[in-house]
DNA sequence: TTCCAGGACGACA
DNA sequence: TGTCGTCATGGA
């Protein structure tokens, strides 16, 4: 039986905010057609698919196989509330950009928008560096022959889902087969060796979310093959951070120019300087200028 | 053909 | 500490 959540300020647009599933083609690990949304995810090595649709006034969820086990309701929930972004505090950010007439402008245009989570910290990182440096239709290509070849696979009524990729099951893998997947030398090792270094007790990702922006950013970068793009990500995109601003990101650049200088080129460190004005709203602002680029606002 | 994509690293001055 | 070459591939 369905049940259904919604953000606490009832601000929600499915489609927009699921569209980052769709519009770069294939995503083995986050099926969305345009209005059904799916992903596999574990407990206790067990695996179930959970449904997003719309509903009445919220989202309603599913979890396939059928169970009645609370643990797995609530593990359901939770990721729910984390691929729709729904503990974002959107209603606050909308009053905050009343006072600059470019955000106003976004948050009028794309209104219910949320940016979406990486569900695990484990697959945000391994994204993030999949898409270093590469166009992201190519990325989400290379990504999902990942998910394909050693994703556990599913089925539910009689069609085949992927679960994300396990540490355990990338630190058994050869960097010649990751190679074979298109991935580069250098981003197949860094992939193994952070699944690797994961499996050992070396590096407890989880923990990662109770600790100071600071703190996150010098043990990851401390890993070979994550920079500081790579953590301003992470904490932008898994650990929802309202402040967190990657600065040093491409399409993140161009849209802040864009929109604010009149495309003149600014330094990294000239732009994290700009994005202090959004303190705590920061993250949810780039997403709104990234998708007000995308969508020619 | 050339240049650019949601970078990171290592060499070098 | 800052700059530059390299990696590696697809698409415009």
């Amino acid at each position: 039986m369905p049940k259904t959540i919604a953000a606490a300020d009832r601000l929600l647009s499915f489609p927009l905010t699921l569209r980052r599933y769709q519009v770069y083609g294939e995503d083995a690990a986050n099926y969305f057609d345009g209005k059904l949304f799916r992903k596999v995810f574990t407990l206790a090595d067990k695996h179930f698919l959970l449904s997003l649709r719309e509903a009445n006034g919220g989202v309603a969820f599913n979890v396939q196989p059928a169970t009645r086990s609370q643990a797995v309701w609530q593990t359901a929930e939770h990721i729910a509330r984390q691929i729709l972004g729904l503990d974002f505090p959107l209603a606050a950010f909308y009053q905050f950009a009343q006072r600059d007439p470019i955000l106003r402008d976004l948050t009028q245009k794309f209104h219910g928008f949320r940016p979406t989570l990486a569900t695990t910290p484990f697959e945000s990182i391994v994204t993030s560096i999949t898409a270093q440096q590469i166009n992201l239709q190519f990325a989400f290509k290379v990504r999902s022959r990942l998910v394909r070849r050693y994703g556990k696979r599913i089925v539910v009524d009689g069609q085949v889902y992927f679960a994300f990729p396990t540490p355990e099951q990338l630190a058994r893998v050869k960097v010649s087969s990751l190679r074979q997947l298109q991935f580069t030398e250098k981003k197949s090792e860094y992939i193994i060796a952070l699944a690797k270094t994961i499996l050992a007790g070396e590096l407890d990702l989880h923990a990662l979310a109770h600790q100071p922006d600071a703190e996150i950013t010098e043990q990851l970068t401390a890993l070979r093959g994550i920079g500081r793009w790579t953590v301003d990500w992470f904490l932008a995109r898994h650990l929802g951070r309202g402040h967190a601003f990657p600065a040093g990101d491409l399409g993140v650049r161009k849209a802040v120019q864009h929109f604010y200088f009149n495309g003149k080129e600014k330094r990294e460190d000239e732009l994290r300087a700009f994005a202090r004005r959004w303190g705590e709203f920061a993250n949810l602002a780039t997403h709104y200028l990234l998708t007000g680029v995308a969508l020619g606002a």
